[in-house]
DNA sequence: ACAGGATATTGCGTCTACGCAACACTAGTC
DNA sequence: GACTAGTGTTGCGTAGACGCAATATCCTGT
């Protein structure tokens, strides 16, 4: 049942992401109960401690409320704290707590040697590593653009 | 806050697949009250009508329960029926009514029209899209081999 | 005919995605 | 100092993602 639609470039993308998203969650749920997209906040609290929810949307590609919830769980599981912003009471701030490090680096090191090992062996040079970024940040303009 | 985080392979996958997604629903929630993902589905039947849900499922890279749950509301709406397989009880057939077909067809030119042509815009010419294609599907062999 | 294993679907629970409206707070203007 | 516009977060509802277990059916070897 190969169609000209299972070959489309809509679903290409669907499955290459999808299919890290699968595995990262397998391999991190297993070992750790954390799904791929904690992991994916935790590494960004790692190296930008304190930012705004707003900010972890941004650079996760999230949307509010997702964000507002997850970092609720995490904060009912003990790996981050949420701190008003003394300079503007809107915002939460957002930061690891001690035993959040803690997984973090463990999850880094899990994931290191698994799924982003073999996601990042993908481009097979500098040269394509580049054009596939490329194309990729071309993707989000253009459908962001119209 | 730029991080390295943020320029990293995965959260570039992300964002290219979550943008294409928010359009394409964005565009067709509005306009017909589809989602984007069961533009694929009809988009599917509309080829290969009559497939059973696990068809679907590898078509579309999705998984059961999921396939099974979005069908049933696509059935509620009047847009597929589903019948037992003559040949194979536990499968069920999936069909276009005529209303679906109709609106796949309004569908497919909106889309078409909009997102469609930015999406297969972003490939510059046949030789990228070739590479960016080919990397794509590694990323998949790559998670699925691990 | 039958047992055992594979396969298609469903049900349930948890998490993510996101539109929309409400709310709190900020900041700029008058 | 009040008014207004803009922004960060939350609450609610619907949909999709997926693991797991249960159910029904098929298929193969005996």
């Amino acid at each position: 049942m190969t169609s000209k639609f299972a070959e489309s470039f809509g679903i290409r993308l669907r499955r290459a992401y999808q299919s890290l998203h699968r595995r990262a969650n397998a391999e991190l749920r297993q070992r750790f109960g954390v799904t791929a997209d904690q992991f994916v906040v935790l590494s960004l609290l790692a190296e930008c401690d304190g930012v705004s929810q707003r900010e972890i949307c941004s650079s996760c590609y999230s949307d509010p409320s997702t964000i507002g919830a997850l970092v609720r769980r995490m904060e009912g599981r003990g790996w981050v704290r949420r701190e008003t912003d003394p300079r503007d009471g809107r915002a939460r701030q957002v930061h690891l707590t001690d035993a959040g490090r803690q997984l973090q680096r463990e999850l880094w090191t899990a994931a290191d040697g698994s799924f982003h090992r073999d996601l990042w062996a993908v481009p097979r040079n500098a040269e394509e590593e580049r054009a596939l970024f490329d194309a990729l940040d071309r993707v989000v303009e253009a459908m962001e653009g119209g």
